[in-house]
DNA sequence: ATTTTTTTGACCTTTTTTGACCTTTACTAT
DNA sequence: ATAGTAAAGGTCAAAAAAGGTCAAAAAAAT
């Protein structure tokens, strides 16, 4: 088995849970003991978009890849996302879900304000914590459909 | 995570209530623990006039580094609306301000949509009339200066 | 034997971090 | 008023931290 495969095999590995990873291009040679740029070249013979994948970088202090496995319709997601929500949704819940939704650009960071401002904020605070979360839930699946 | 983004996150939390922050430089460096002439690099690598931003300082005792999200004379509809509205909004008041922006070319349809889908529906209809009114009047306000 | 794929390494570009030195403003003591 | 000092913030360039490219060498496949 040559370590290229071995590479491709760790990174789907690290997609496995949500089609999504950032990698440390150094950190990871390190680990397997190859050269950095062999990386590149796994991610380019093996993570094209031809192969369904997009992928982004930053350079610099603190830099990585991303790789996302390039999700299909967006309405089959938009529809997973609503039904994995039920009546009710607690804050962090749902920071988590846009935090998600925002690493795998399915939605921007304007976006991600927008709902924010509908889904958080001291309205919420006012107000007994399950009444809160029944709204928020029911918020939230409004406005994937609308805004998202 | 770079520091740089830290720091930028923290000065956008700063701005998220009015578009409008004051900094001590050495004070916040200090708090962060980063030498002072990072927070310059953050400024100038993120919060330029292309993305939006003002940018004024004073040196001397006393000095400051003043960021302001710029805003055209939008702004001053958006405070007079938002300090019409109180603790409290019902459905149908809300309609009527959403009307009223939209008659008067202030949003468009789609934003119109946006408010809509977080301040009506269903969840409202789930707990007591009290709470939902004063979770939207919450939520209006902070989209109002979110998303308008 | 040839062609294709993999491996390696030298060198490049971008972004961030750090620090030394500079300028402006306020305050204080003459 | 004036000079001196302390308190801010500003600049700039070097160093560090990532990732990118490309071509040569090696290995594998045909």
């Amino acid at each position: 088995m040559n370590i290229s495969n071995i590479i491709a095999g760790m990174i789907q590995d690290m997609l496995e849970n949500d089609g999504y990873t950032e990698i440390q291009r150094n950190e990871l040679a390190q680990k397997i003991g190859c050269v950095p740029s062999q990386i590149n070249y796994v991610i380019s013979s093996r993570f094209t978009p031809e192969h369904g994948y997009i992928v982004e970088s930053r350079r610099g202090g603190g830099g990585y890849i991303k790789i996302t496995r390039a999700s299909y319709d967006r309405n089959s997601l938009k529809m997973h996302l609503i039904n994995s929500i039920g009546q009710s949704l607690n804050e962090n819940t749902c920071r988590a879900h846009l935090k998600n939704l925002y690493d795998r650009d399915i939605i921007d960071e304007k976006t991600v304000k927008i709902f924010l401002s509908a889904l958080t904020g001291n309205g919420y605070r006012d107000i007994p914590r399950e009444y809160g979360d029944i709204i928020r839930a029911s918020i939230f699946k409004q406005m994937i459909l609308n805004v998202m």
